[in-house]
DNA sequence: ATTATATGTGTATAATATACACAAATATAG
DNA sequence: CTATATTTGTGTATATTATACACATATAAT
């Protein structure tokens, strides 16, 4: 009776560009849903932690590099595959938007960015998977730094914003965030400055990791 | 290579009575880790889902009976377990003091509590998995109030304060906490007193869940 | 009857969050 | 080259929320 469960590993990978959200999906080559969308995963092998495995799947299928990486939850349904009983360990990931466009562009490849709004029909219980994948990246940019992870190394402080209005689907009051971002004092503003297209030339800032680390020591917890 | 991998759930069960908090561990009677203490669990049946094994295993072993279940994390490491390679689902749960004293007072049984803060040695990397728990159960409680799912049904209010300063480990005010409690409405007073002893009789406060819930549908966050 | 002990309650102050508008620097259109 | 459109950047007043703090009440024990 044990020992027939096989055990897989999902990846739901976020992208962010220019108010886009985006999700990492992959087109199936075999049976079942062959033909179909579905999240970067495979089994786990033998010989190699979970997390192990998701990067694996993630740069066999995708070749995206994940700056961000962390267990979301595990499903196991009966039902949720029709090859039998598979329970899969399903990871949230984020990356850069260097990444990001590289795999976006290269359309030969089976792996395609989709707006989280505009999905397809997704195989398995993957739309499940997602839905919790979002509402977790929401909760989560509220109260952890996490967003930066989706930013570029240097950026002006209007994509951080522009993010998270993305992200809540609300407006944010640009100087209390601006406010609030800066007493966390996460931020390092930087002595350059980019012009996209019209406009006042932006500060450029980056994100300071160690400051980060540090107020995830002290517990210090932040509410946007 | 794939389908060599076992499956098995454990999980964490928390009991509160006067002051402490306790979980449930169960003594092993096969190696490995024969006779050693244990946190509950066993491996995942075929035609069950994941929770289902959990409340079998738990009633099986335990006979524990849960108010509240969640998901914890999954365990994956290669060597964590000497037969081989097994990942464990683990689940966090929490009882009333009823099913608390039942248990614990039957000591012919193999399950018991114990105060966490006097733990033995445990099998396997149960410590970590234990370790996460107490973690999670410290930063739950202060942004929902699951803490009413380790009290009895009528309770006075210094149970509840009791239970946040054991569990937070910090003093807290006493009026200041009641107006936060009594400003989310999840509590209702009843027309009943309890004295406990000597000092002032206490009235009896009941859970209101209907509240809870409608709390939780409006994303209504409290913060202790 | 006195003492010890636990419950129950309100207000003043500090800290934090929110609401809100205009000047500066650039690109573009005419 | 001038005017206009667009994006960045900044401060203050008000409302809301959190914190600090002390004494009266009801009972059991002595």
């Amino acid at each position: 009776m044990k020992n027939k469960i096989q055990l897989t590993v999902d990846a739901v990978v976020f992208g962010y560009d220019s108010g886009n959200i985006s999700v990492l999906l992959v087109k199936r080559k075999y049976e079942p849903f062959k033909d179909g969308w579905a999240l970067p995963g495979g089994f786990v092998l033998e010989n190699e932690n979970l997390e192990q495995a998701v990067q694996r799947e993630l740069s066999e299928e995708t070749g995206a590099k994940i700056n961000y990486l962390e267990q979301l939850y595990t499903f196991g349904d009966l039902g949720r595959d029709p090859r039998g009983r598979v329970v899969s360990v399903a990871y949230f990931g984020l990356v850069k938007p260097n990444a990001f466009k590289l795999t976006a562009s290269t359309d030969a490849k089976k792996a395609e960015w989709f707006d989280i709004k505009r999905l397809p029909k997704l195989a398995f219980d993957h739309k499940k998977i997602l839905k919790i994948a979002i509402e977790r990246l929401q909760g989560k940019i509220t109260y952890e730094p996490i967003g930066f992870e989706l930013l570029d190394k240097k950026f002006p402080f209007s994509d951080l914003e522009k993010l998270y209005t993305t992200l809540l689907d609300r407006e944010i009051d640009r100087r209390n965030f601006k406010k609030k971002i800066t007493s966390l004092k996460v931020l390092d503003e930087l002595d350059e400055k980019v012009s996209i297209g019209r406009g006042r030339p932006a500060s450029l800032f980056s994100f300071n990791k160690k400051r980060y680390f540090q107020l995830k020591m002290e517990g210090i917890i932040f509410e946007i």
